[in-house]
RNA sequence: GCCGGCGUAGCUCAGUGGUAGAGCAACUGAUUCGUAAUCAGUAGGUCAACGGUUCAAAUCCGUUCGUCGGCUCCA
């Protein structure tokens, strides 16, 4: 099972570490304001990796100042300040940071708890902090000045603009070196960089930002993941026979009046784009607006969502207990107009399609669906031996409905991950959607940055704003609930990150090339041709590299592109009818010597779904 | 959208005011080779776009677009 326990609990190394990282933060406080005095703090936490400051100033940094505030430091920690812990009273500490100008210090002052607040000095600086720090600024040896980047104060972009600078700390001079090294080895495992050099997708600048198009080789991986896909929605094959889905098709634009209804033209008006007709252009209607409305929109919207669609379609007919569940799905492609600042390869797109489905039931099934949608998001990262996280996230500020509903669902939400994953999932307090409460599969990229992936929604809100009803066993008309999920999360963003776990090696199902065979000279190409042929009947993707090019080039060039297998073919297995295979995970197979027996390894391999990872 | 970095050939990069370069990839030819790069040749660029400064701009300035790292937001 592998979903990980997210937890608090922090080794001795990492207690080192933390008091290494927070007390470099102050350091680089200290170097920021000697060489660029004026400059007011905001936050300095220490994060995975390391630490960084939040500094309000007009000042930005480039590059050379980076450099320079890394040579300050080093000039500072040799001074070997102990860090004083210096107990203080709020009223105090209020009039210290006003006094010198530490406006937001201050501010954060008011909110903490008179007589726990604690200010530490190290030589002439001082902050508001917890603790703990290490003894002397001299056991901050092993660290490095990364970028610089904006952010706001408290996060809230009404607020002061700050400029923040990362970096990193460690025990020991190893440590670094290994930290920076692997970093170095996550970007080559970039799914955009291994998407270009695999011919997977591109972005081409003329379409637009943040639209992916797929190459052969990428689009043969996507149309493997859907069949995959679509069969274990038809046929339940997640380990539950009896809650399989029907397909739907639906639309890519529907009239602006349907999302009007939904409530997306007042919830999700900043992402959507809308669609304009030139008779409509012509005759002035675009435009004008006004605030919850549709006026000045044009008639139709590009879908952000597929849920609208799906419930139209459930509205069609009239549905008893019955027929329920009613569960729906479509591999619907979306547009989002997400902000430029956000788009990421293709874990963030403002085009993808989405595994989507919406399961309409009554309000006693919806515990036992939540279930069954929550075995098969472990399915299929399970398939591919993904670690993950799972998280419940609440009701927050922005929600609709009444406390009882939601408290309903909350409740169901939780039975159901105590039953599935006790003790190893988490809550996100106030991060549901603005309809309902959900549980989110979260998986990380090379980089360690996190990325929703399966999502599992509760709606009380659609079902409402649509009129939809059942009829139940008394003959009375009754509100379902409303199920919105999606597994992969979205083919793009599920195709990036498989990209990444794999390093581009993708499982030998999925490999657009699953076998290259390598003739040694020319004198051996029509026998190669016969081994590709004889490997395609058996329905291999197999290619024949019969360039003019010297073994080890061929081996490379197979290696490279990841190849999973490579059939070595010269005069000897030309003489004798056989092949000699080279594994990609494997290196030579002495065993393997006959099509036939090759054949057999890679459909094994195939059916049974075999996800291996390199060995680093 | 905001803050900062970057934009030279398909890819990786050199070129800091005076005639656009290299390696790899591609193409052509030679080579016919036993497990991670054979040799030679050819072709390929309005130096992201637009505007400005200058006798002269890849180079300096401005704007826009794209991209990278963050912030915010999200599948």
């Amino acid at each position: 099972m592998p979903i990980v326990a997210k937890t608090n609990v922090r080794s001795e190394r990492d207690e080192r570490l933390y008091r290494i990282r927070h007390s470099a933060a102050h350091l680089m406080a200290e170097a920021v304001q000697a060489l660029f005095p004026g400059t007011k703090l905001a936050f300095g936490p220490p994060i995975d990796d390391g630490f960084y400051y939040d500094f309000d100033t007009e000042q930005t940094f480039n590059e050379d100042d980076l450099k320079a505030i890394e040579k300050k430091m080093e000039e500072l920690r040799k001074k070997k300040a102990e860090f004083v812990c210096i107990p203080v009273s709020k009223a105090e500490a209020l009039k210290r940071f006003t006094e010198m100008g530490e406006k937001l210090k201050a501010e954060h002052v008011e909110t903490l708890e008179d007589g726990k607040i604690t200010l530490y000095q190290d030589g002439d600086f001082i902050d508001l902090c917890a603790g703990p720090h290490v003894e002397n600024t001299g056991e901050i040896k092993h660290f490095k000045i990364m970028h610089s980047s904006g952010s706001y104060w408290r996060g809230d972009e009404k607020r002061e603009r700050l400029q923040r600078i990362y970096g990193t700390a460690w025990e020991s001079r190893d440590e670094l070196k290994a930290y920076l090294k692997r970093l170095e080895e996550a970007k080559k495992r970039d799914h955009r960089v291994l998407g270009r050099e695999l011919s997977l997708v591109d972005f081409p600048e003329l379409a637009g930002p943040g639209l992916p198009f797929y190459l052969p080789k990428g689009a043969h991986i996507l149309q493997e993941l859907k069949n995959w896909m679509w069969k274990l929605h038809e046929q339940g094959g997640y380990g539950h026979l009896d809650k399989v889905y029907q397909p739907l098709n639906t639309p890519h634009i529907l009239k602006t009046d349907a999302w009007h209804t939904s409530g997306h033209l007042e919830n999700y008006r900043d992402a959507m784009f809308m669609v304009y007709s030139l008779d409509e252009l012509e005759s002035g209607m675009i435009g004008g607006d006004n605030e919850s409305g549709k006026e000045g929109l044009g008639n139709y919207g590009l879908k952000p969502m597929n849920c609208p669609g799906h419930v139209m379609l459930y509205n069609v007919g009239t549905k008893s207990y019955r027929d329920m569940p009613v569960r729906f799905f479509e591999f619907g492609t979306v547009y989002r107009y997400e902000r430029a600042g956000v788009l990421h390869g293709l874990l963030r797109v403002r085009s993808f399609t989405q595994d989507d489905a919406h399961i309409f039931c009554t309000p006693e099934q919806y515990e036992a669906e939540i279930e069954g949608v929550f075995d098969f998001c472990c399915h299929i990262w399970d398939t591919f031996g993904f670690d993950y996280h799972v998280a419940l996230k609440t009701r927050g500020e922005k929600s609709m409905g009444s406390d009882a509903v939601w408290e309903m669902a909350e409740a169901g939400l939780r039975r159901v991950l105590e039953r599935r994953a006790p003790g190893k999932y988490y809550v996100e307090e106030g991060d549901a959607a603005f309809y309902g409460p959900k549980i989110d599969f979260v998986v990380s990229d090379s980089l360690g940055r996190n990325w929703q992936g399966s999502t599992i929604q509760l709606d009380f809100n659609l079902p409402e704003r649509f009129g939809m009803e059942y009829v139940d066993d008394h003959g009375e008309r009754q509100r379902p609930v409303m199920i919105h999920r999606a597994i992969l999360g979205s083919f793009e963003r599920f195709f990036g990150l498989l990209i990444e776990e794999f390093g581009g090696a993708f499982p030998l199902w999925l490999a657009p090339e699953q076998v290259r065979v390598l003739p040694i000279t020319d004198d051996q190409n029509e026998y190669a041709q016969q081994v590709c042929a004889e490997l395609k009947h058996a329905g291999l993707l197999a290619t024949v590299d019969d360039t003019s090019e010297k073994l080890g080039k061929k081996i490379r060039s197979g290696k490279t592109q990841k190849i999973p297998y490579l059939v070595v073919v010269g005069a000897q297995e030309m003489e004798s009818n056989t092949i000699t295979v080279e594994s990609y995970f494997d290196g030579k197979l002495e065993d393997i010597r006959t099509v036939n027996t090759l054949e057999a390894r890679m459909r094994l391999e195939i059916d049974n779904m075999v996800a291996r990872r390199r060995e680093e």
